[in-house]
DNA sequence: ACCTGGTGTCACCAGTCGGTGATATACAGT
DNA sequence: ACTGTATATCACCGACTGGTGACACCAGGT
């Protein structure tokens, strides 16, 4: 029986943040939410119009995605270009990996289009493209295509590792697992740039 | 007003699939599918049990994921390794794109564990175990790793592509993206074959 | 003391969900 | 023609959904 309608409102969000975390986005909708957040559902109404309006509030309002910078910042921006493209692919499946609410919206995105998953995509999008500025391997298109995809496959699997879910026998969440693909990648990569390298030279 | 049991099961099932196709997974459920069917729900639970039963029985009963072996029979075995590894990875994109229901499966799979999504799971390993083993790279481990995680990553794509939602610009539907992409990965594949025979040759 | 506006609580709506019991109807064996 | 059985239809259940109107409460201003 608080009378704070901005504290109302945080504990909407924090509800539906753990709503999320805990049962998946399956479980969301205006009654769950009122129930996790401990609070008469009328009010989301009231404070947010509507479920939609719930969910672009929480997009506004919330960290969605890891700061890429955070992760970026200490890279020295000097190393050969296969070194920075490998950082990214694997920093950037660090960051997803440790948080559960970034994989459940990634998987979201993948089914439903709302006003939370859409800004959660441009959100990424703009993450990734910056780093991908940042690390002056813009001009290569082609390079960029196989971080791309590389980052496309980590992210699966994590999404697969989510319910105990391996593919191929590939756990990411298991640690020695994670470091063979981590070294493939890396490899992978390392090759590709130096393939190329020696194409340009003919 | 037909009396055939088996006529009955099979406008079920192929409600099943239309709705799963057209509606995408959240909109499964035994009115939706009942519904669909043009049928008395009781006769799900008559003929299948439950919903459970019947996510079973189309499990059993519907091809779900394309057969790698039609796609892959006509590949040259003697071709050197880095390009079976590369029509493996291309080859299983293709069938992918070209399945909806096996996309939307895929994407089931990610959100929810039933025993439809279980069935299609294991379908899909059976698929790639068999595919890897016949190319006779299995004992490379790396490279099954590295042919995983690409797939992964096309699969990723394909999923985005569904609903108008390409990543970093690559849109997996466009012919000229996704031929660029094939280039790059059969590039990266090759590179990463090549750099390994030079480094056993030392 | 009174009113006003923001806040929280409760009860209710129509619709849908998964699931079931009773009943009508068509067909096969006799 | 009659009966038995498998098949299909209908009506209903309790629980839940998104959404809304009415009311109780508590604050501050006059």
């Amino acid at each position: 029986m608080q009378r704070d309608s901005e504290k109302t409102r945080q504990k909407i969000l924090a509800g539906l943040e753990r709503l999320i975390t805990r049962e998946g986005f399956t479980g969301v909708g205006v009654n769950a939410v009122a129930r996790e957040a401990g609070v008469d559902k009328v009010l989301i109404y009231r404070y947010f119009g509507s479920m939609g309006g719930l969910l672009e509030g929480f997009a506004n309002e919330k960290k969605l995605c890891p700061r890429m910078e955070d992760i970026f910042d200490n890279l020295p921006v000097d190393a050969p270009h296969h070194e920075i493209a490998t950082r990214i692919v694997l920093d950037h499946a660090r960051a997803l990996q440790k948080s559960p609410l970034a994989q459940e919206l990634v998987c979201w995105k993948l089914t439903e289009q709302n006003p939370l998953t859409i800004a959660f995509g441009k959100s990424m999008e703009k993450n990734g493209m910056k780093a991908l500025a940042e690390m002056g391997i813009i001009p290569d298109e082609e390079a960029v295509t196989l971080v791309t995809v590389l980052i496309c496959g980590l992210q699966y699997l994590i999404l697969r590792g989510r319910n105990n879910n391996p593919m191929m026998n590939i756990d990411y969440s298991k640690p020695e697992t994670r470091e063979k693909v981590e070294r493939v990648i890396s490899s992978a990569i390392k090759a590709f740039f130096e393939s190329r390298e020696g194409e340009s030279e003919k």
